[in-house]
DNA sequence: AAATAATTTGCGAATTATTTGCAAATTTTT
DNA sequence: AAAAATTTGCAAATAATTCGCAAATTATTT
């Protein structure tokens, strides 16, 4: 069974309250290290977490390091995501959009897994920014 | 300038050859050591791949090192991509989807960007042999 | 076709991200 | 409160990737 520890606790919340944006476990280590928290609690957990479906791992060219987003179960769960390249933030598709999409993908002969997806683009907010 | 050399050409080939699958770098020199192609020779050409764009690194969950995939430029460039999580193979949507797809993102106030985002989910093949 | 300049290669060593072993600490169960 | 189970932090180990440098290869100039 899993121990509910204060660390667990730091990290998720953490994973929670920046749900739109990826970070390396050296940057979450940086955040939280005021914390007492030490690296193998910070590596070990998001890997826990990856392997549950709450944390997706991310490449991103040029880094070396891998990146981790926050994936809510109730709130994100199932949805299809997007996330702007430029600031990060991450939003998702509203249900009937997805849906219209899921008939595009199928005619295609292809059936998207909306979890393990991430739209990459450019959002209102920094296209107007230009 | 950039030089043609015997290894580039190995890699290249290689990643022709194998279009629709993703590999590490690891994956790469294993199938190509036997032409006595070099592993720095290997990382530092996907490395160049990827930054010119004809090659996409991928992140998968489990595996600490990262994974390649050939984008071609004439055929795939500007294409949005699906990958199945089963048998790795890929696939490109067809213009006229694409552009419905575009659509139905900008209503979300979002402009997506085909050459970084990879679709994942099931392909046909994989779907009818379960 | 030599000679020169520019770039890339292969090797091994250096780095760096991530994992692991283990004793001590913490959390849950009895 | 004691025992069992799991997690933590640390430092050391491992593994993926990069780097330095001399030798080799490729392009350019003479």
């Amino acid at each position: 069974m899993e121990y509910k520890t204060k660390q667990r606790e730091i990290l998720l919340d953490f994973f929670c309250k920046n749900e739109d944006v990826s970070f390396s476990a050296e940057q979450i280590y940086e955040n939280l290290k005021s914390t007492g928290i030490s690296q193998s609690a910070v590596y070990r957990n998001i890997r826990a977490l990856e392997e549950s479906g709450k944390v997706r791992k991310i490449a991103k060219a040029g880094s070396r390091e891998a990146f981790y987003q926050y994936v809510d179960l109730d709130d994100c769960k199932g949805h299809l995501h997007m996330s702007c390249k430029k600031c990060g933030k991450t939003t998702h598709l509203e249900d009937k959009e997805a849906e219209i999409l899921s008939k595009i993908f199928s005619k295609s002969n292809f059936e998207i897994d909306n979890d393990s997806t991430v739209i990459y683009g450019t959002c209102k907010d920094c296209e107007n920014k230009k």
